[in-house]
RNA sequence: GGUCCCGUAGCUCAGUUGGAUAGAGCAACAGCCUUCUAAGCUGUGGGUCGCGCGUUCGAGUCGCGCCGGGAUCACCA
């Protein structure tokens, strides 16, 4: 790579020109910025101390070390204490020819030894997913998609909260007003049916809460009185003793569920090398609780209820086991993350989980810690930020929650409405129009979601539907089925060039540069987007990348070149580019279409 | 109230880890299809980077203090 040898004759000069001693890694070697002359940028200001000449004369003097050093400096130009670089178009050329035809361009070599577990997705089984759901299942498989590239072995898991007070009270609505109704009978979704019972209960519940304060009850009390909440509990206790009947009704309701969520899953695109059960592992909680208590980190209270102190830390004291012995979800993700080192051993737990949790993961690595277990250290929270609509948070019971699966369809329907009315709908028979109407409709929303900041929260307006032109998906689709086009032509013509095409002598337009220099990057930032578990950089990225080719490709003609060497040039440009483009959709998991 | 996060153009978001005159898209306006796909390209307008102090050659970026918004502090998950 360049920039290394830049810094290390950059290191040699200073030796030269000022002695020795200085701090290589105060210096930054950067992009010129796009208004100024130069390809690399070096801020002297650093060296001034040692150099004890003006900026300008330091900037100078090793400008010109610097291009009797290295060859593929053409020139330098200084202004203040920058030093900008100007690079020969050979340079740029020969990399461009060097590496448009590598397939493992950007690809790491795999470290076996950096095994990570990703955690993500992480539904409850008492309701559909839903838009934050979307944003958790994209982060997570992309993310999982730019640390395998970055040559993490990856394990992708999900956690499935299947058992849990929430889940008894879809149960319990649906003993009691369900009439035996099945996903087959009554046409629905199996987890928009559960979603029905969970929303059921809720209903009934306020209402007997209300009568109860009628009554004089204050909220609290009316909260522990409350039948309902009452059965509630007693199912999750016979649930806990194995109960046969309940267990069964738990069975088929989950099931149901479970199928629905395969759906969703599988049009979203993300799919999981195992599955745990929260069912599976609380038990192992359990055991972890006893061994705390054993070791003395853990306090029973006298209602048998079993704690944490983390006063001391300036946490709170919280609670890992009821009086009744029944688990919470804190008692669960403690056996979850054994049972999970336990099968693989990874040198990194990473848990796609949102910031309203974040106490929750503190917490749970505070208490690992205080449990001596070696993986503690290695668990990570990946703690993104919620989508918002205009008027706030997503409220179930106000009815603003916005589903995965309405959504889905709803950007299906708005790219087919569009491409039609581009008048670009002719030419895909059947199947294949709608194979395409559903990579451009998820792709603009996958990439609406991941090209922000996965720590920020964002907003999400239903009213304005998700745009198709500018900073989008589709543009960058656009973008690689526009080259894709120009590709075929070229074969056909058989213009292509050949695997070893050496191309020299030309010089190259400010556009291409451009472009070259976009995808010289590549591999930083994927190995950015993995040091910083952000998609989003890889997402803005592939947006400046295509926006770059695009101008090139708008003003600069390719297989209307008359000269044959500056064609093969423009060629292996844009079969460079449209490779880096779809190795980059691919990292956000967003399809790249050969024609749109 | 304690803890944590956020505040950049009318709106949605970037800002290369402290560097030059703070950038994109949308929206508005003005241009570009007899030439490789116009879901494109070019241009114009739009900013007290919430406010103040500090650190230094240099602060949107780091520190402190305010102001505003959010999350969390359950025998919920």
């Amino acid at each position: 790579m360049f920039e290394k040898r830049l810094l290390a004759a950059t290191d040699n000069a200073i030796s030269k020109l000022y002695g020795p001693g200085f701090d290589l890694s105060l210096l930054t070697i950067e992009r010129t910025k796009k208004e100024i002359e130069g390809d690399y940028t070096l801020v002297v200001f650093p060296l001034l101390k040692l150099s004890r000449k003006s900026p300008e004369q330091t900037a100078s003097e090793l400008g010109g070390m610097l291009l009797k050093e290295l060859s593929e400096i053409s020139s330098y130009k200084v202004i203040k204490g920058f030093l900008n670089l100007i690079m020969s178009d050979e340079f740029w050329i020969s990399f461009l020819s060097e590496n448009y035809n590598r397939d493992e361009f950007g690809v790491c070599p795999v470290l076996s030894e950096e095994k990570v577990v990703f955690e993500y997705s992480s539904p409850n089984t008492n309701k559909p997913l839903h838009l934050g759901h979307i944003r958790n299942n994209l982060l997570g498989h992309s993310l999982s998609q730019i640390l395998t590239a970055s040559g993490f072995p990856v394990i992708k898991v999900n956690l499935v909260n299947d058992r849990g007070i929430h889940i008894c009270k879809s149960m319990l609505a649906y003993m009691k007003w369900g009439e035996g109704e099945t996903p087959a009978s009554s046409g629905m979704k199996g987890d928009k049916l559960i979603g029905k019972y969970y929303v059921l209960f809720d209903k009934k519940y306020k209402e007997e809460i209300k009568d109860l304060i009628e009554k004089g009850i204050t909220e609290d009390e009316a909260g522990q009185l409350s039948h309902l909440m009452i059965e509630a509990r007693e199912i999750l206790r016979k649930w806990e003793d194995g109960d046969r009947e309940t267990v069964n009704l738990w069975k088929l309701m989950n099931g149901w569920a479970y199928e629905g969520f395969e759906v969703t899953y599988n049009r979203l695109g993300v799919e999981f090398d195992h599955i745990y059960y929260e069912s599976d592992t609380y038990l192992s909680g359990k055991e972890l609780v006893v061994e705390g208590l054993a070791k003395g980190v853990l306090r029973k209270h006298e209602d048998q209820s079993i704690w944490i102190d983390l006063t001391s830390e300036g946490l709170d004291e919280k609670l890992l086991l009821r009086s009744d012995g029944t688990s919470v979800y804190m008692t669960q993700d403690l056996g979850t993350a054994q049972i999970r080192y336990d099968d693989y051993h990874p040198s990194r737990m990473i848990y796609v989980v949102g910031n309203e949790q974040n106490y929750h993961f503190d917490v749970l690595k505070r208490i690992l810690l205080k449990l001596n277990k070696p993986y503690a250290p290695s668990i990570y929270h990946l703690s993104y930020g919620m989508v918002e609509l205009p008027e706030g948070r997503m409220k179930s019971r106000e009815g603003t929650v916005v589903d995965a699966d309405d959504l889905m369809e709803e950007m299906y329907t708005t790219a087919a409405d569009m491409t039609i009315k581009l008048g670009k709908a002719g030419g895909f028979p059947g199947k294949e129009a709608e194979k395409l109407f559903e990579a451009i409709g998820l792709g603009a929303l996958k990439y609406y979601i991941l090209k922000v900041d996965p720590r920020k929260n964002m907003l999400f307006d239903p009213k304005e539907s998700i745009d198709f032109n500018g900073n989008t998906g589709p543009f960058i689709q656009y973008t690689y089925a526009r080259i894709n086009s120009l590709i075929s032509k070229a074969s056909v013509m058989s213009q292509l060039p050949g695997k070893d095409t050496i191309l020299t002598g030309f010089s190259l337009m400010p556009s291409e540069k451009e472009t070259i220099k976009s995808l010289m990057i590549y591999p930083q930032v994927v190995s950015q987007a993995a040091d910083e578990l952000n998609p989003a950089i890889v997402a803005n990225y592939v947006y400046e990348l295509a926006k770059k080719y695009n101008q090139f490709y708008q003003e600069i003609p390719v297989l209307k070149e008359e000269n044959p060497g500056l064609r093969q040039l423009r060629l292996m440009l844009s079969v460079f580019t449209a490779s880096v483009i779809r190795k980059s959709l691919n990292l956000l998991g967003i399809e790249s279409p050969e024609r749109m």
